[in-house]
DNA sequence: TGACATCTACGACAATCTTCGTATACTCAG
DNA sequence: CTGAGTATACGAAGATTGTCGTAGATGTCA
């Protein structure tokens, strides 16, 4: 039951969350951008250096502080996980990923308009 | 960085896609119906087990052979699914993950006009 | 009744994730 | 040059997950 291509475990999507908003980081950055941070330095440290091994991110060891950043793209990463999780829980139905998305949450009209013109681009890309 | 309300694992979510689609089930009959299964018996008899500790879902012992079925409801389950993962990987926005799915998966017309359908609801409500 | 099949319970094990303490190395101000 | 501060490396520990073997209880059928 071990994933293929394993997704990124919690932690590590904090992480990677703080790399896509702020680029290029060393570990101290990260950890003060952390949100809902009660552990440690070195926790931080060592998930990003297991990140690193696995290959999530890189790193230039070129200064005695060494700076990470993403290997994939947030689009990339994203798009996997969203996949995995359509696979998993949807039985492969994107759609119904969608439907249960739209009930569960609030969306700007802004938003709204947004879905609608992808679904319309989809429409004619059928047609 | 625990979940509070932690969301299934992999296995625990066959098996749950396996109750919700068969209705109360033996261990024997989830077994057989799950997908890519190599695992032995007894594998999914723990998690079962381990399922029921977990208050994920609850069994009949009357008799010898024990009944399972998942205390929450698939879409209660599905939601609280897709709200965790719009929390962890999409910082709130249901509409973020919404088009990723989008533009993850082809849909098909009928999907994809059940969606604006949806939309339509909302962009209703908020006027 | 007795043999065989089937079920649950239990314990163990490896892998992974998260956490941290400690050791070691480097930088820079004074 | 030396000491304080900071970085990385490393190892270890606890929790969780998934895997299974085996033991013991129970049902079935010839």
């Amino acid at each position: 039951m071990r994933r293929a291509s394993p997704r990124p475990t919690d932690g590590e999507l904090s992480i990677l969350r703080v790399l896509w908003a702020r680029g290029p980081s060393t570990v101290r950055d990260v950890h003060e951008a952390l949100p809902d941070r009660e552990t440690g330095y070195t926790t931080t440290l060592k998930l990003m250096q297991i990140m690193a091994e696995k290959g999530l991110v890189t790193r230039d060891e070129s200064a005695r502080t060494h700076v990470y950043k993403p290997r994939a793209s947030q689009d990339h990463t994203l798009r996997q996980i969203v996949s995995d999780l359509v696979d998993r829980a949807f039985g492969g139905s994107a759609a119904a990923l969608v439907l249960q998305a739209l009930s569960t949450r609030p969306s700007t009209r802004e938003e709204l308009a947004e879905i609608e013109q992808l679904i319309d681009a989809h429409k004619r890309q059928k047609r």
